[in-house]
DNA sequence: GAAACCTTGTAAGGTTCCCTGACCAAGTGA
DNA sequence: TCACTTGGTCAGGGAACCTTACAAGGTTTC
């Protein structure tokens, strides 16, 4: 270990005084770092109104219309949380409902026009960001710790990556 | 982008379906697996009692005695938060409160025997995760992440990290 | 094809964790 | 001494989750 904080932790523990030390601490300060700035572009769009909390259906709905149960289940949250969501950005016009032809007793959730252009533009946001990251500590330094991230993610929680990160052949158009 | 996702990526936003792109999904991923196994080797300690929020008083406190105001300050939450989190841990015997002799407003903040083990429990465990990880993703690729979330802490937000992160040259023993 | 069982979504209410506002007691400075 | 600041507490509130219970609609089994 020859990192910067390393010599001050040595000097901290000596004298008790430990703080930020920790590898999550760290992250946990990277992460919220990259919200804030989120939400500074976020204020810049037409949808203010968009709370954190609605990030964990922005993150997963797509417009071809997913069912509350599934959404729940990737958000890793109940259905009652998600459903409470749901409605919010429905009020805000967001999202609508419409009823599953299959089965009479689900709805499907999709994004209006509205929501589609949102979702687009935070994506679009959060790849600003990190190429912002990527010009101020070095591109290969950023795509390393994707690449990193993408690891852990895949050996510490598999369940919560869906299909995406392992995609199978794209069929022949 | 040459990682593992990037593929998927593309593959996705083509079918309208996101998630699990984005740089700070695959940290919240990654600090909460940490986290996780945390809390699993916390279990195997005698302080099981310790609840995650009682994190941000381990984090900064120390054997000396610190003001609430400064914990407050440290931990980036209210007095009034950080009160109820300490009134909390004196409860169960982690801390306790004692007058400050410079000042009869201030009560002073300390770690008891109880707590001094137990932070040094947390830290080690801390550092055993960190260890495991080097272990598991490359020992180079964990120093190389430490070193990259230092600098975007220093770039993004230097008044989340103490005088620690710049320490001055130790005096002479 | 009816009974038993599972799934989808909602309703009602509770907990945790954090906040704001108001306040007192003690220190500081003109 | 009188205003002002600072350390800490009290009271109350809100956001974001949860659990329990349930009604309506599918599915399975024989």
């Amino acid at each position: 270990m020859d990192s910067k904080i390393a010599a001050a932790k040595e000097l901290a523990l000596a004298k008790g005084d430990p703080s930020l030390v920790t590898l999550p601490a760290l992250m946990d300060l990277a992460v919220e770092a990259m919200y804030v700035d989120f939400r500074k572009l976020l204020e810049e769009t037409p949808y203010t109104d968009v709370r954190p909390t609605h990030g964990c259906v922005f993150r997963f709905v797509h417009g071809d219309g997913m069912r509350l149960t599934e959404l729940a289940t990737r958000a890793g949250l109940t259905k009652q949380s998600v459903g409470e969501i749901v409605d919010d950005l429905t009020r805000l016009g967001y999202i609508e409902r419409f009823p599953d032809p299959t089965d009479k007793r689900a709805k499907l959730i999709r994004l209006t026009t509205k929501g589609l252009d949102a979702q687009r533009l935070g994506f679009a946001a959060f790849e600003t960001l990190e190429a912002e990251w990527a010009e101020a500590f070095g591109a290969d330094r950023i795509a390393a710790l994707r690449t990193l991230l993408e690891d852990i993610a895949l050996a510490k929680s598999p369940d919560a990556v869906p299909e995406l990160v392992r995609p199978e052949p794209a069929p022949v158009p």
